[in-house]
DNA sequence: TGTACATCAGTGAACGCGCGTTCACTGATGTAC
DNA sequence: TGTACATCAGTGAACGCGCGTTCACTGATGTAC
């Protein structure tokens, strides 16, 4: 039966990753399960084989598309010290190719308070995401770790990749983002920007 | 015609303050006009007399919260020199109170993400909320006027306080708050919080 | 002061539409003998 | 190896519902004479 189970494991992982780029675009509210499932290559009707409802999409979706995160952000810190790491993480994050591709960016990021009023299986999986970003951010500072200092760094980041969204002057929006990444930088004690990173896509 | 433009001015107002209650707590998806119509006592063919349309009502709506915030928030500063006033926001932005009723809080908290998704009307009232608040900071902190500065402040508040809300565990979200009211006063030169205040409702 | 008329905020029925969910079905795949 | 059967992922029609918007109307208010 196993060859069976991995094509439905596939089928449903192509949904999740449907779901991971609407949810992230759309919010909770604004996908539907017919656009998505037909965005994985199927009709709606087979949605319910894979999932209970479609707050059980928005849960599992964040869970895997935090996981997804993960792996990526593994990838980006392959062969770098840890302070290099991390000051690689907050550079991506505060960039405005984050700020212009909500669809994959961070969870925190595109969906915080659509998640404030979700289901509670939701609001778990955020609150594993975040924690897991906490640890990561907090392993990596130059001072030792620090959970509480990488919770504040976080919640800059975060706020200001959303803040960075919302605004409609680009002008407004990009000295947000700029001056996140100066005061976070700082705040984690690493390093400036090296000038050429400030005009980094 | 003025008494009847007047009472067409407070049916607006009735309609206004029931969005805004509706569109913090739910977001622009999550309101209905006949909902809010019933809210302020009418029925809801009425509503195209005030409104050109759904997104005409999110923008205006958004414009109203941001201007009654303004006065509140020059009323809790009554009497209080710069710091005092500066530190008394950021107290209040950031406790429990405020995250615990997101129908009544500051519109960068409650719908941030949802803003980035919607009409150019309604990002630009968000953008001139924001410019507001970074002002009303800036020409506050101790250490003179630093736009900058202040965005940065704002972007740690607003962040803190989304993320408290979407996540599960009550404890986290307390400590993500708590954590941005120490950084954040640290951050603006301001004093530590008084003991007493720590642990303020 | 009194009457006829115009205005227009608000009513309530109706519309077309897209949504989440259900369900009888089909047909490819895997199992048993 | 070949045949009969069971499973179940996926199909597609159907459902009830709530939404934003339209529209013919009504009746209180304000204006003109």
């Amino acid at each position: 039966m196993t060859p069976a189970t991995d094509r439905k494991q596939e089928t449903r992982e192509r949904v999740l990753r449907a779901a991971g780029a609407a949810l992230r675009q759309h919010g909770p509210d604004g996908i539907g399960i017919a656009d998505i499932m037909r965005q994985a290559g199927l009709t709606h009707g087979g949605f319910y084989a894979h999932f209970k409802s479609k707050d059980d999409l928005v849960a599992q979706t964040l869970a895997h598309v935090f996981g997804r995160m993960t792996a990526r952000a593994a990838r980006l810190e392959q062969g770098l010290a840890p302070a290099a790491a991390l000051a690689a993480q907050i550079d991506r994050y505060l960039s405005p190719a984050h700020r212009d591709n909500p669809a994959n960016g961070c969870p925190l990021t595109t969906l915080a308070n659509d998640i404030a009023r979700q289901s509670d299986g939701a609001r778990r999986e955020f609150d594993a995401g975040m924690r897991a970003l906490v640890a990561r951010i907090s392993g990596r500072l130059p001072g030792g770790p620090d959970d509480a200092l990488a919770r504040a760094l976080l919640t800059e980041m975060a706020g200001a990749v959303m803040l960075s969204r919302a605004v409609a002057s680009p002008a407004l929006s990009d000295s947000i983002l700029a001056g996140a990444r100066v005061s976070v930088r700082a705040r984690a004690g690493l390093p400036h920007l090296p000038p050429e990173s400030t005009h980094a896509r």
